[in-house]
DNA sequence: GAGTAAGCGAGACGGTACGTCGCGTCTTCGT
DNA sequence: ACGAAGACGCGACGTACCGTCTCGCTTACTC
């Protein structure tokens, strides 16, 4: 059936011991921290068997965040807004631990940390970049099983694109943690989801509460209680 | 007033010819193919004269997309449709234009090139993340008072959020960009602020025309002529 | 007596295969170019079974050469002369072969190419240097008999000693090739012999003949001013 | 007239501190123990910084050699025997010095050590090998100066070749220490020069003095019957 | 017009890390 | 045991590029 072994198989446990070692270096001293020999010393494996699975630094960390970031699935209740809300969350909790990797804690930065590196990194290889818009696109497929499934019940207008909805949703996210610096936590996934299904919502469902718009300007007080 | 001119007043001329030389570098290799040692050389400039004006690589591959890119200022034309459209394909433009830098013409690569590694710079130096910030900042606020004219005008919903509105467009852009790699153009611009401005006119505008959807599946077709 | 049989037997066939392939490559692309993985690839050998037969590319290497040049033995026709010129040729052969390895043919370089790489493993490896030290032994005991037999024949002087004498006819021919780069041939031996055996021939034979020291131009030497 | 000075000079400390800690490796630790990391570390330099001057391990090992041996100048007293074997004796004193490199002290190890390397290092880059090769022409000349001389003065034969003549007395060392690991010393040196210019002296001369042969015990050569 | 403060060209230097090379050992399975 | 296959450990090598420093020279402004 499957291939017939040879040769010396694999040790599971190196990837575990370097992928450890990488995520400790890249968490607290963030990406320029991060050095292939250090790695290595600090997993007890030679260089060479390190690059023996991931060819370069950038695989390295990308596959350490990988790792990290573990499977986040998405839910579906029937409920369009609250899964989309959740989705976005999630993106934005992940963001945001990356965000602050190799900074002291508290020190509310607002570089886009790691994850401006990660994306260079798909920048840089293409076969990173491949398998990062891999990745995406199937996350983003099932995202958008949830929106047809939404307009096939009626809840959302017929002539929505899925693809472009999630793009407002998703890029939102990245366009602050990547470009404007601006915070993306709870209160904003709602409030973007909200805004973005605003025109999208079957008409059945009318116009959209007013939303309590104080304190707009900074967009960056931590104290956004949401409305209701 | 200002400070007396003391020794020797910097050569205007040297600004000129580095950013030229590193201009043609970093648009025909890219980021990694654009070496300080190289650029000097090339502009026949000395390595002490180049760090004198821009601290770090990062900083001068900065320098050289602002000065490429020049000024894109927003039109407000009366017709916020039209003008976000502007607004998101010069955006869009000025990302395809570093997008494709130091690949080989025709290759339709969907990586994001050197904006990913201008996202990075930014992460790397606080100065430069800062800078970009302000001018992010800037450029949207021009927006936004774009959008509130219109709101006042009454052809915006008055629950609008201008910020979450900016952050969808432009964040749509920058995603495709650097994470899914789908192609941002003319065609996507329009359908972009069409689906983002639907829940957002005031109702007086009726519902939107039910848009011609044929062929959404690859969303990267160049025919896509769009609709009204 | 011997131990029995226990396991597999090695496989003979391995030996040729293996030494023909690291041939080729030694003289192909000389000492450096020489690669343990390329050579068991080429052979279609395991590694493994190549270290177990050569426990170092040192080893392998001498036993290439060894290989290669074959037995060269040491006739004695009664002249002594004449001998002792054939031992030199065969020895100059012998070097040339090696010098010349992994560089264009034609390309009369000078350097002294394998000859030195396999002096430098009988430096590293007291094995190989021991095996190479019986060799040269073995090899010089049996000239060494040759100049004994015309010594008692009257040939040569009575307090000659054989072992300086070849020391003298072998490490020019060494010397030439590994130090000063000049080139070792027929012609060269002959005149070396001749030098040699000047002050060694009894005295009977009275001073030497004149030498035809015609087509001396091979020999490089700048300061030939010529003789008598 | 000389040129004028472009950039920042070298600091001409480093090459003395690099050789310093280069020749305690290389002296201490043999040839294969000289690793220019550690040098580097040693000397306080950066890698680049040695790499700038000797661009190789081999560079840099023959430049701490030549630097150790320093000038040793052929002397012309007159007595062509003596002179000839004060230069031999410089030779075998300089190989020796190699020789025992990177060896326990007492050990009477018979391996050809350094020197092997060093020739090696001649015959694995051809500017090292070019400048080996001038220098022992250089060296050659002077000593067939000398020879010249004698042989003017009448202490030699007419038709004496010096190149011959250097090539068998040079030889037989180099010939000893990288092929047969015999020793080479003060004795050996003299009844080197003794047997070469045995028939090289003029007749006026006469045959030679049965040379005292004391203490040739040293000598390893097996096959040393003694002569009448 | 001498002094001086900076700019500039050239190139050495320090430093860090990277990725590579090749050797020789070890582990697995199959013969 | 041998053999094929290939992972592993290890050590060093040479490189790339960055950003700093040290020269000598030049250009202005200043006194």
């Amino acid at each position: 059936m499957s291939q017939a072994q040879r040769g010396r198989p694999r040790d599971a446990q190196i990837d575990e011991r370097v992928l450890r070692a990488a995520a400790e270096q890249l968490l607290r001293r963030g990406y320029g921290g991060l050095s292939v020999d250090e790695v290595a010393e600090q997993a007890g494996v030679a260089k060479t068997t390190l690059y023996r699975r991931w060819p370069t630094k950038d695989h390295l960390a990308i596959a350490v965040v990988a790792h990290l970031q573990g499977e986040d699935d998405i839910t579906d209740t029937g409920d369009i807004r609250r899964d989309l809300t959740d989705y976005m969350e999630k993106i934005a909790a992940a963001l945001n631990r990356l965000r602050s990797a190799g900074r002291p804690s508290g020190r509310d930065d607002r570089s886009a940390g790691v994850v401006a590196e990660l994306v260079a990194a798909g920048a840089r290889h293409d076969d990173i970049g491949e398998m990062g818009r891999r990745n995406y696109a199937r996350r983003n497929a099932l995202a958008a099983g949830l929106i047809e499934r939404a307009r096939e019940r009626g809840e959302l207008r017929a002539d929505l694109d899925p693809v472009i909805l999630l793009d407002q949703l998703a890029g939102a996210l990245y366009y602050r943690v990547l470009v404007t610096g601006a915070p993306v936590d709870r209160d904003y996934a709602e409030r973007l989801v909200t805004t973005a299904l605003g025109g999208a919502m079957a008409e059945a469902f009318g116009p959209l509460p007013p939303a309590d718009r104080t304190d707009r300007s900074a967009d960056r007080s931590p104290s956004q209680k949401g409305r209701s």
